[in-house]
DNA sequence: CATATTGTTCGTAATATTGCGAACAAATGT
DNA sequence: ACATTTGTTCGCAATATTACGAACAATATG
């Protein structure tokens, strides 16, 4: 059936599982790398450095600004797109705190 | 089609987003947090924790198993499963990495 | 030995993801 | 005005994920 269980999760939980889903391509992992690294807004450069089609690469980009990764506004016949610092760094806070919550004192192994 | 495109990126993405992937739903996460708390190796307690039938419960930790995330050993008719503190941490500091990656000095916004 | 208990495997159905080509709209260039 | 560039939307096909019930094997309990 694969009925959508998801909300009865914690709210915590679903929220960051959402990130990691945003994350969960090595397209758009190249792609949030790319946009950092040109420290600015830039348009479909992106298609020309990832392996994939215009289309798919477009696709990929609606899952990021979905997750609120990253912004776009269009520019003429081009478009800009830039990293949202602010849900970056929360990110990498949920993140933090979730592997700091995964570090116990002592492993016991089995 | 949705032919595998995957090998064409850098293996180091492709791993990452691998990791992410099995972080991407909150039934893992959630395990995968329990079994920290316990600080133990604990068997399907966990079926009780998450809202989700057995089966489910076992398709996800087969899940969090393929990652490389957690060990199973069997043990009677009961099974205990355990973190892998040492994908835990590989995890944390390629996760860090690659945020350090997305932090610019400036960010240029659009 | 009968019978729970516990966990796995298998099959199945619904939905989501991945990937692209075709068609389209808007702006740019000649 | 016409072609080109650029990005989006739509539709489609292949595959993956999510979720579970039924059936099964192995250990444990009466």
């Amino acid at each position: 059936m694969a009925e959508a269980k998801i909300q009865l999760f914690d709210s915590d939980l679903q929220e960051l599982a959402q990130l990691y889903k945003a994350l969960a391509h090595p397209a758009r992992l190249q792609i949030l790398k790319f946009l950092a690294s040109k420290n600015a807004c830039f348009s479909g450069d992106i298609t020309e450095e990832v392996p994939l089609g215009r289309t798919t690469v477009n696709q990929h980009l609606g899952e990021l600004k979905k997750a609120g990764l990253i912004n776009a506004t269009p520019n003429g016949t081009k478009t800009n797109y830039c990293l949202k610092p602010e849900i970056v760094t929360k990110l990498k806070e949920l993140s933090l705190k979730f592997f700091d919550d995964l570090r116990s004192e002592e492993y016991i192994n089995c």
